[in-house]
DNA sequence: ATCGAATCTTTACAGTGTAAACTTGACATC
DNA sequence: GATGTCAAGTTTACACTGTAAAGATTCGAT
C-alpha cells in the first residue's frame, strides 16, 4: 500500500510529489472527506507530521494537489475538445463536454479543485491554463467592445453548476443529457448588452 | 452565549429546534467548517452527545439545518422576485436575482444546503418548495412536448454555478454583474431541441 | 571535515465524531 | 398513589484529526 519510501533512508527524496500522489489516490478511492494529512503521510510511508514541513497545513496540501489536478483537468478537456467539430461552436461544446466528463470521471478531484476557497485574490482568473482554454474558446463569441469575462463566466457558470448539481445528487437519478443543457449556449454572444 | 436552556431541568423541551438554531448561528458567525456537533450542543447548553439522540450523526444535523435553511431560502427568493417586472421574463430574472442575493447574504447557509451530498435519491427534485418556485417560473418557457426539467436545469445550473464560483473566489475581485450573466437566459426555450 | 540548513521523527495536546452505559424525568397503567 | 416503561440527556471512553514543538538525521556548501 505504500507508495515510494525506502524505510532505511531518513530522507524521502521526493516527498512533495509522493504526498500529492497519495492525496490523489485517497481522493479517488475514498472521496474528499477521507482526505487527511495523516493518511497521505501513511500512504507515502512517512511520519504523520512530515507533510506540514512541505505544505504548512491541510489547505496547503490541498492546493498542491489542486495544482496537479488542474494540469490533468486541462489535458482532459483538451483531448475531449478535439473530438468535436472544428468550428467555433463545435470547440465550445467540446470543452464543455470535456469539462463535464472530467467531473464525472474524477468527482472527488473535481470537487477538490473547484470548491477550495481562494483566500488571497492571488493569480486571478488568467493564471491557470485551464482558464486559458476557456478564454480562447470563448473569444470568437465575444461581441466587440464588451468584456470577454462576461461570456467566459456565462459558459463556466453553466457547466460548473450543472456538474455540481449532478455530483451532489440534486438532479435525481436521470439528469438531462449534457447537450440539452448546453443548448442554452446556442445564442451565446448575440445581441451585446 | 447559550440559547435556551434551563440548567435546572434535565429535559430541554425543544432541543431539536434549539440545535438547528445554534447550527445556523455558528454557520453565520464562523462558516461551514466551524460547524460541529459539539459546538451546537454547547451553544444550546446541552451535553455534547445530546445531538446524536435527535439527528443520529453530523450529517443528520446538517440535513435538519438544511430543511430550515431551505424554508428561509424560498421566502427570500419569493420576496426578491416580487420586485421585478410582472412578466414571464421578469419573474424569471427576479427569482434568479433572489437566488444570487441569498447566496451572498448567507454564504455558509447556501453552501450547506447545496453542497450536502444526497445519499438516497429520496424526495427527488420536486419535493422542496424552492424547486416548485423554479418550476412554476420556468413553465412559460417550456416548449410544448419537451421535458420541463431541461429548462429548469439550465436556469438552475447557470445561477448555481455563478453563485458558487463567486463564493469560492474564482471570479476575482470584481465579478461580472448578475444581469450580464443572466442575459444568457434571453432566448431560453426558443428552438426546441 | 565541519557547520548549517533542510528534512523527517517523536512527542504532545486540543478538538472532533461516535458508541455504550448510565441517570433522570415524564407518563400511562394498574 | 405506586410502579414500570421509555424517551431524553449525561457521562465516559475511544479512535482519529490537525498542528505545534523539540529532537534526530542527512545533505550540501564551505
Amino acid at each position: 500500500m505504500e507508495l515510494t519510501k525506502d524505510k532505511s533512508r531518513h530522507h524521502h527524496g521526493n516527498l512533495h510529489a509522493a504526498l500529492v500522489e497519495a492525496g490523489i489516490e485517497i481522493l479517488r478511492s475514498s472521496g474528499l472527506d477521507a482526505l487527511s494529512l495523516r493518511k497521505c503521510a501513511a500512504l507515502a510511508g512517512v511520519s504523520h507530521a512530515a507533510p506540514a514541513h512541505h505544505f504548512g497545513n491541510l489547505e496547503g496540501l490541498k492546493w498542491a494537489i489542486a495544482e496537479e489536478a488542474f494540469a490533468r483537468f486541462s489535458e482532459f478537456m483538451r483531448t475531449h475538445a478535439a473530438a468535436s467539430d472544428d468550428t467555433a461552436h463545435g470547440r465550445l461544446l467540446g470543452i464543455c463536454r470535456g469539462y463535464l466528463a472530467f467531473a464525472r470521471a474524477e468527482p472527488a478531484l473535481y470537487e477538490m479543485i473547484f470548491c477550495l476557497q481562494r483566500k488571497e485574490p492571488e493569480s486571478k482568473r488568467d493564471a491557470s491554463t485551464s482558464y486559458g482554454i476557456l478564454r480562447d474558446t470563448c473569444a470568437p463569441f465575444v461581441p466587440p467592445g464588451t468584456d470577454p469575462v462576461i461570456i467566459e463566466t456565462q459558459v463556466w457558470s453553466l457547466v460548473h453548476g450543472f456538474a455540481l448539481l449532478e455530483l451532489h445528487g440534486r438532479l435525481g437519478d436521470t439528469p438531462p443529457p449534457d447537450d440539452a443543457i448546453l443548448a442554452l449556449l446556442r445564442h451565446i454572444g448575440e445581441e451585446p448588452a
